[in-house]
DNA sequence: CCGAATCCTTTTGGATACTG
DNA sequence: CAGTATCCAAAAGGATTCGG
């Protein structure tokens, strides 16, 4: 979890601390229809790794953007999904989400 | 230059192939307000290496986003700007803006 | 199934020196 | 001023093994 002191000023420097990275937009992306579960994820994300997939989720846990649930069950069952505060980024991913389609589509 | 075939089929992972990196969007940011010179650039984005700054530049020059200009002085000027199609990120670089005053302010 | 730990390779990036 | 080139250290990331 960020402290208030390693905030830097500038607001997109903030955004940019806490998710301004490729998978972690891949995986709140995924996040935002609704939970997923780790070997999911992983599969979804063509080239990713274990250690970077799990990297990746503790690190957005810790920022308290995203919740890890874990079920009690036979085989070990564990559910990533956003936070109040992860659900707040929704604007960014449907941003870019309506920029990539129209950056695509200029080239048909 | 990105070619059609290497567009990714999610129209978020494009924008993240283009954009979705940290200094990159710290260089957006800046360049939304008004054209940049290099050094101008470079002492404004705390940490930077000229090294680090001069690869992101041409990267984002040869995607179409920004423009370099050479004015031919004595003292050589360089100035980067935003192309028609770099104003187009606008929206998602305001999101993340708002989102990072939000946060910031939760913690007052 | 989910993940931690280890080792080892690849990539990234900083420092420095040099140029038009 | 605005770079390029080179070298080297640091960090990121892949593969594998092991465990609850």
């Amino acid at each position: 979890m960020l402290k208030k002191e390693e905030l830097p000023d500038c607001p997109v420097a903030t955004t940019v601390q806490l998710i301004g990275n490729k998978w972690k937009l891949l995986i709140l992306r995924n996040l935002l229809s609704r939970p997923w579960r780790f070997n999911e994820l992983r599969r979804s994300l063509d080239g990713i790794s274990q250690k970077v997939l799990t990297e990746s989720l503790r690190s957005m846990e810790n920022d308290g953007i995203i919740i890890r649930t874990v079920y009690a069950e036979v085989s070990p069952r564990v559910e990533y999904s956003l936070s109040e505060l992860g659900e707040t980024l929704r604007p960014i991913l449907d941003a870019m989400q309506a920029w990539g389609q129209e950056y695509k589509e200029s080239f048909e």
